[in-house]
DNA sequence: GTGAAAGCGCTAACAG
DNA sequence: CTGTTAGCGCTTTCAC
């Protein structure tokens, strides 16, 4: 128990310099086969494993990426750090997570403790209301963006859905089914992709030429919560009689409005929802959705990690979301 | 662009040595007040971070702790996951995630990843099938078991769930609603888990009065699928009016084959689920559940973490699992 | 109060 | 083929 295993211990204990252990243990070419195999040997038997602290003062990298998300509950991001996750094993990556919360003091803490372990990479949900001053100083750390896009001039890549046709095209579907009071919950502006899903929507109500009705639009900071209040308040108005959602935990938070509603009742009002999770398609014979293509983006994530190991920032790389209808 | 800023390029940058900025930063005692605060100043504006590889490299800990989980997409871990991650940064912890996929050579590779980075412990749920020879080396790394424990004589510390009682009440509670016939799919006996749910199981039936039926028992290598199958397979047998599962995985794939089923006809069987994903308590006004308390179970692994520093090995924790009527 | 030296584990660059 | 030296960033120990 005399502490960790070392080259030095190897080499005190086979009585040779530590550097023949060293070459023996990365395949270096210049060591006697039988020299090689004993060390080989030994450092098998006493569980040596190579110090990554040591390796990353030297300067090799730590082969560790950091993954910062609001939570991972919901199902979307659950999803997206199952398959980065599985993509970075396969690349011999560590992926280390960080829940943010949407909230800033975290997310920059978060980041920080990334820097400290010299992180190679961050994959991050940028929470909302963040400037570019909160991403000061990210040394060497590789930064994607995902979903949210902080700053258009921002000097790191992103990865963002389009699911603006996805959005048009739902309008226009609840208004080919005859329904004239068409309700949106999503995210307010202090979020690119809130401003950006409510354009579409307002698009789709105009491409149908339906009117905007502004107590039929509710925005907000986006959460569970938010989802299932303003639901509910939309359900008591009595006025529409279909709402799209535009936001995962929006979605949620709605759908649980609803079931809450339908228990005594059954308004049965047309439902489009955000992120697509397995239980989606069960749930009365199944709720129509805006599917947000999330393994593609996950995998994506890591294929610019491995890559671009020395390219720039890449362009802004989209994806489009996709609306499945069903119910 | 010239490399990080380590406390020495500070301590050239202000024309003193390295050592007098290192106590400036450490807020060390003999130091001048006014120097201190020169320093302090300097490293902000450089966007100093200390060294984690450093300081791991001088025997500080690296304040990692790994979570070994078979995957993430199912809500219990999930749930799990995102508590300790929680945790975690209230007690500035990183946490580490590897996916095993319930398999052992990925599991012993993550924690081979985390043995180079000198993880300070390792929260995992053992895949099915490992000896006590899978988890040679664990160095200084303490080893918290999850929901399954390879070893009874094991040196890790272990959280176990007790659902005994829960499984006995759900099969008297089927009984009591009148069925004769109840099924069981679950792990086998290669999970400690697997064993002892089915043993309550069977207890269950005993406690009732109710006869084994070897046909309606089904064990295997837990899954979505395996439980999926078997699930299509009792519904097709039409002997069963009610399931229990004992498995999250393999809950929701019954759940999914008896959304299949419930298509073309309405079987109406009762079910028992395991774990208690959310939106178990909408779908089909309620399903009925074994709940395990997985928010607690989460607090209480980094309670270990932060509270037994030095302490051996806790005994195994256990905590009750609980039947959750709904349906 | 401040500085210089040593060493944590490892490898690149030189000796032999 | 093998050994020695030096240095990555940091703190502990001992000088001044």
């Amino acid at each position: 128990m005399a502490g960790r295993v070392t080259i030095k211990s190897i080499a005190k204990d086979l009585g040779i310099s530590h550097m023949t252990v060293s070459r023996a243990l990365s395949n270096h070419p210049n060591v006697l086969k039988e020299t090689r195999e004993a060390v080989q040997k030994r450092a098998q038997e006493l569980g040596y494993v190579k110090s990554a602290a040591a390796m990353a003062m030297r300067g090799g990298g730590t082969k560790i990426v950091g993954l910062l998300l609001p939570n991972i509950v919901n199902e979307f991001y659950a999803r997206f750090a199952n398959t980065m996750a599985l993509a970075c094993e396969e690349h011999s990556y560590q992926l280390l997570i960080h829940l943010t919360n949407d909230d800033l003091k975290a997310e920059s803490l978060a980041l920080e403790g990334l820097r400290e372990i010299q992180a190679e990479a961050v994959v991050m949900v940028p929470a909302p209301g963040g400037t570019e001053s909160t991403s000061t100083h990210l040394d060497g750390m590789r930064v994607i963006q995902l979903i949210r896009q902080r700053k258009e001039k921002d000097p790191a890549s992103a990865i963002l859905v389009d699911d603006a046709p996805a959005i048009r095209e739902a309008v226009q579907h609840l208004a080919d089914k005859g329904h004239r009071h068409i309700a949106y919950i999503g995210a307010d502006s202090a979020l690119s992709s809130g401003r950006s899903r409510l354009a579409s929507f307002r698009q789709g109500l105009a491409q149908a030429e339906l009117p905007e009705e502004t107590n039929l639009i509710q925005t907000g900071v986006p959460s569970f919560e938010m989802g299932r209040e303003h639901t509910a308040e939309i359900l008591q108005q009595k006025q529409a009689t279909a709402l799209i959602c535009g936001g995962f935990e929006i979605s949620n938070g709605a759908l649980n409005a609803f079931m809450d509603a339908s228990e005594q009742s059954a308004p049965q009002m047309s439902f489009v929802g955000y992120g697509d999770p397995s239980f989606y398609s069960w749930i009365n014979g199944g709720i129509s959705t805006i599917r947000v293509p999330v393994d593609r983006l996950a995998r994506k994530a890591v294929d610019i990690l491995v890559s671009s190991q020395t390219d720039g920032p890449s362009n802004p790389l989209t994806f489009e979301a996709q609306l499945v209808v069903r119910k």
